[in-house]
DNA sequence: TTCGGCAATCGTAACGTTACGATTATAAAA
DNA sequence: TTTTATAATCGTAACGTTACGATTGCCGAA
């Protein structure tokens, strides 16, 4: 923006034959400065609309104010991860509220997520990164520990480092998931993940493991797939299997979009969920609650994420070298009513 | 992101005996310098790892090549609009390919509207803004075009000033979903809408009743409905409507959300969308083609809307004074199956 | 009176970049 | 040989801010 007739230091000091120091000082209260003289430089700075320049106390300060997001956008499909959304309102807000501002960069799947998070390293133009989509053994964190950028992760990884991150338990969730389904007579378990490398998806499929095993129910490979984001990949995996000799008898599904798929899928038959089908899922944005299914459903509050994500970063910047700050969040369970 | 050890200018002077400023004309090729300075110039940049610092560059030529998208955010309602992601989405990517940032600020509803645009303004930390939700007489128009802020916004109001913006033809999506509405019996049509300011639900009123009085039908004010970007007060309302003596035979849905609380209601008293209601629904995400449901839908691609409104502002940067770019797009009507 | 100590303010330099006029070297024209 | 034009490069200032050491004026202690 530029209407140049932008007010500055110079011009307050000028008009209050004062120093450009002595202005900026009192501005931020300094001790130095007369009670009188700051009081007189406020009345100036509010009446010609002073606001410090931006880009002049970063260059001075080497502090930019700006975090950025890396977020993964699936360019298939418009509806992309619904999660996304609250996550970002999360992360505006809190940012905003700590006197950051936020910008984002979507990432294609075309797009190398080292390179990406290099080149936002080079521009320097963030005081700290937040990455999100970890995957097994993310080489994006050896990259951001290694030249010392503050950053913040959602979701873990499985590399032997310590790095400040925030993550849903999913092993837990997805066990707690499995055994309800079990509880309501399930042995047949189908699990919805996403793609194999998603280090979520890892950690759910422990979870599910987990609760198989101690009931002692074996693992059928065939009931676990491996798909993307969207709704066509979830109708056409949960009609295939339901299509099989021996079908389903509980879903623990991946997402809002996964659970769309699979009551689409179950609608094209005339099964219904609760009756032929028990359905387990995670919900991301309280959309499942509105559907006219009974769906047990782990709702995880994203904007809580958000904040939380903002608020480790925070304290990273303010102390690079102190304690790895991480953040492991519980979902809440909502049974089929 | 500090890491002091960031190569400048100076550094790659010093190393190839050359002045500051001809290192920079180098870097961006100019046709003063020498072609073999440039490649020696460059092949040290490459080197090193220069890249351009943000501030610096900022500072002094007044540009920061970051745009700024304010966006409201429900807080009442993790969904909030779902609209918003694949705006926000097409938003980031085009600005990335212009050479932009594209920083994100959320207004939650207690934000007074033009406060935050103004406070945006003060900033001064964005070459240009991009405002959403207009409202009738929106007053951000007019505070924007005075202090000559490249703007641009996403949505028509009904000022008689020339700005720039992008919007959808909802005019014309509502008189065309009314029209086929008719075309397959109903008489009684509802319609829904959002709030009573809001721009664009003004539009749909306007085609909505465009196309009801070329067929001669009365309005019946009962059955338009205002409401928020919610599913829960969809639900409500059109529960209400299907309970009233003489219900509506047709629907018009404002957005998605609108479309499953509408759903919901139906679901709910055992009636079925294509045989007892007919629908036709403006769809911002391709969700609804996934619905077990024959419903019409107006697809409107958002990330196409956020590709054009970034291209309408960037020109605006570039061209401050030249005419006043708008763009208005159609939907595209896909009938119930 | 002279000095130390303190409060208040000032001046200069620097952050990294670009704009612009000045300077040098080179080659062609007189 | 001197002049003139041109190509290549340089030096300085400026953008708005902050850090830091220097300076001023004043009061009380010696």
């Amino acid at each position: 923006m530029k209407s140049g007739d932008m007010a500055n230091l110079k011009q307050i000091a000028a008009e209050l034959s004062l120093s450009v120091t002595t202005v900026s000082r009192a501005l931020k209260d300094g001790p130095e400065v007369q009670p009188s003289t700051i009081a007189r430089v406020k009345e100036v700075a509010k009446r010609v609309g002073y606001v410090p320049n931006h880009h002049g106390r970063a260059l001075k300060t080497g502090r930019t104010l700006m975090l950025t997001a890396v977020l993964p956008m699936e360019t298939r499909d418009y509806l992309s991860d619904l999660a996304k959304l609250p996550l970002i309102e999360g992360m505006t807000l809190a940012a905003r509220q700590a006197g950051y501002s936020l910008s984002i960069y979507s990432t294609t799947p075309d797009d190398d997520p080292v390179e990406s998070v290099q080149r936002l390293l080079d521009a320097r133009s963030a005081d700290g990164l937040i990455i999100t989509r970890m995957v097994s053994g993310d080489p994006r964190v050896k990259l951001l520990l290694d030249q010392r950028i503050p950053f913040v992760a959602f979701g873990r990884t499985d590399l032997d480092v310590a790095y400040p991150y925030v993550d849903i338990d999913n092993e837990q969730i997805a066990y707690d998931a499995t055994q309800r389904l079990m509880d309501k007579g399930c042995r047949r378990i189908a699990l919805q993940l996403l793609v194999a490398k998603d280090q979520a998806s890892a950690m759910r499929l422990a979870g599910y493991g987990r609760a198989m095993a101690e009931a002692g129910i074996p693992i059928d490979q065939s009931l676990i797939g491996h798909g993307t984001f969207t709704m066509e990949s979830s109708v056409a995996w949960f009609d295939r299997l339901l299509a099989s000799s021996d079908p389903p008898t509980g879903l623990a599904c991946a997402n809002e979009l996964g659970l769309l798929g699979a009551l689409h899928a179950l609608g094209r038959r005339g099964l219904e969920p609760g009756r032929d089908v028990h359905i387990v899922t995670r919900d991301n944005t309280r959309l499942a609650r509105f559907l006219p299914a009974k769906i047990g459903v782990h709702s995880v509050d994203m904007a809580d994420v958000g904040h939380k994500l903002i608020e480790v970063l925070e304290s990273r910047i303010a102390n690079p070298l102190g304690p790895v700050v991480t953040v492991l969040l519980q979902g809440k369970f909502d049974p089929a009513e």
